[in-house]
RNA sequence: GUGGGCGUAGUGUAGCGGUUAACACGUCAGGUUGUGGCCCUGAAGAUCGAGGGUUCGACUCCCUCCGUCCACCCCA
């Protein structure tokens, strides 16, 4: 006996089931649908990137950046990372190949995975999928606001209720620097009541504190400034429009509504002025259904000329699984429309061809197994959830028929003559 | 990286310091003469996560490791 080793997947990296297929075909469906309605189109950016790409893009002092990615060199010593996020490849894609010159702003979707080595949890995987949204080259509120309005109208498609929006304004890279001063500042005062996990943030990521779950540290947080009063003229100016044009979805969207934020902040590096989260008000931590914001400066970050930029991206395992715990939508499976039982040499070889036939009639067949009994075979008809079986023995195929019996309804089996119109046209009936 | 819960057939569970580890669902085969669903019968399927220890004896007690789930960090 060789040693054998048990494979399980990967920690953190889960199999898609074919049950649960149904599900996620209709999330992604539903995603397509959304996105193509307000003119987005799909691209695929590779799996994997210059390692490069994402220090940069994404921020040197990030967490992803820091602990998350999946790195490794390839055969040509490369240093390549697997994508732990989608929207620096997609700004790396826009640059590369040109889209400045088309009409802007560019609006692209993706659906795809990302890699983060983490410790996983409930909703948290070191695999898992996103939909994502990107508009690219447009700088006014109104591109904010049709990003937001994508992820509402995503959720609200799949059923989805109970979800707050929240959101916030870190201004511009210029305010936000003389911004996190001052939270430096504010928190240092009572640095000696920090704990530890936040004193050691306070000079590395002087935001992050607001939104700390350390009570202590909440509690310093009630009156910390807020980013909102450092905001530019011009910042001001795009944030209160959005928000007025927020304050409109309220007609298309009866349910909609949103949270300023003042401890929402994010931690990727490229993000400036809108920030957003969706989450549910469920239990639980890891909820975050959304993120997103703006992200002007990262273009010219990744060596393309300076162009605004606004996007999200949604965890589609954790809509799965809010779906689920809501129990928002029905799935229908999709039905097959026949199992073809055959018994005995001639009608095995006869069932291959005339399965052929019928799905060029558009009847999707089953094979049920050969040399198995017709008991057997009947009972894996039953067990598929076929809507007829098409049963052919030797008695059948000497008198040039096929049984067509219905499984799914109380009915008598009929003969029908052995040719593939005759018999899809009973059972389209 | 840190903390907590849990690890018994494919799945969900039961079990007890002591001879063949139980049940349900699922799988496979049957219930006569070619026909599913319900019912009945039978079969296969578990080195009781791994290693070590305590004991005459451990699935059952202890330790270590591994895995997994949940939480922190952070994020989708």
């Amino acid at each position: 006996m060789p040693e054998q080793q048990n494979y399980r997947a990967p920690r953190g990296v889960a199999d898609i089931l074919p049950d649960d297929q149904t599900l996620w075909t209709a999330v992604k469906s539903t995603a397509i649908y959304t996105a193509r309605q307000f003119g987005y189109q799909q691209i695929d950016t590779p799996v994997f990137e210059h390692t490069s790409l994402f220090r940069r893009g994404v921020g040197d002092e990030t967490d992803i950046v820091q602990k998350e990615m999946y790195s490794f060199e390839d055969l040509g010593g490369d240093s390549l990372t697997l994508r732990p996020e989608g929207t620096a490849p997609v700004c790396r894609s826009y640059i590369e190949h040109g889209m400045h010159n088309l009409p802007q702003p560019v609006r692209l979707f993706y659906i795809a995975p990302m890699f983060r080595y983490d410790r996983p949890q409930a909703g948290r995987f070191r695999q898992h999928h996103q939909f994502g949204c990107e508009a690219i080259g447009d700088p006014s509120p109104n591109i904010d606001a049709e990003i937001i309005e994508i992820g509402l109208r995503y959720i609200t498609a799949l059923g989805l209720s109970d979800v707050t929006v929240r959101i916030n304004s870190i201004g511009d890279p210029a305010t936000r620097t003389s911004y996190a001063d001052d939270l430096r500042n504010h928190y240092a005062k009572y640095a000696n009541d920090l704990p530890k996990v936040d004193r050691d943030r306070l000079n590395r990521a002087p935001l992050r504190l607001l939104d700390s779950k350390e009570p202590a540290t909440r509690k310093l947080s009630a009156d910390a400034p807020k980013s909102l009063d450092y905001l530019s003229d011009n910042a001001r100016n795009h944030w209160e429009a959005l928000l007025t044009l927020l304050d409109g979805m309220k007609i298309a969207y009866p349910n909609f509504n949103y949270h300023i934020d003042h401890t929402l902040v994010r931690g990727l590096d490229y993000y400036n002025r809108t920030v957003f989260e969706f989450e549910p008000s469920t239990e639980g931590s890891q909820t975050s259904l959304f993120g997103g914001g703006r992200y002007d400066p990262l273009i010219g970050i990744l060596g393309g000329n300076d162009t605004p930029g606004v996007g999200f991206g949604s965890g589609i395992e954790r809509i799965i699984l809010e779906i689920q715990r809501q129990e928002s939508l029905e799935i229908d499976v999709p039905p097959l429309n026949a199992v073809m039982v055959h018994v005995g040499d001639n009608a095995t070889n006869r069932a291959s061809s005339l399965a052929a036939e019928l799905r060029n009639q558009g009847i999707s067949v089953l094979m049920a197994p050969a040399g198995k009994s017709m008991r057997a075979q009947m009972r894996y008809a039953n067990r598929a959830n076929a809507n007829y079986a098409i049963i052919l023995g030797n008695r059948e195929i000497e008198q040039g028929v096929a049984a067509v019996k219905p499984l799914q309804f109380e009915g008598d089996q009929n003969l029908v003559t052995l040719d593939a119109q005759s018999i899809a046209k009973s059972i389209a009936e």
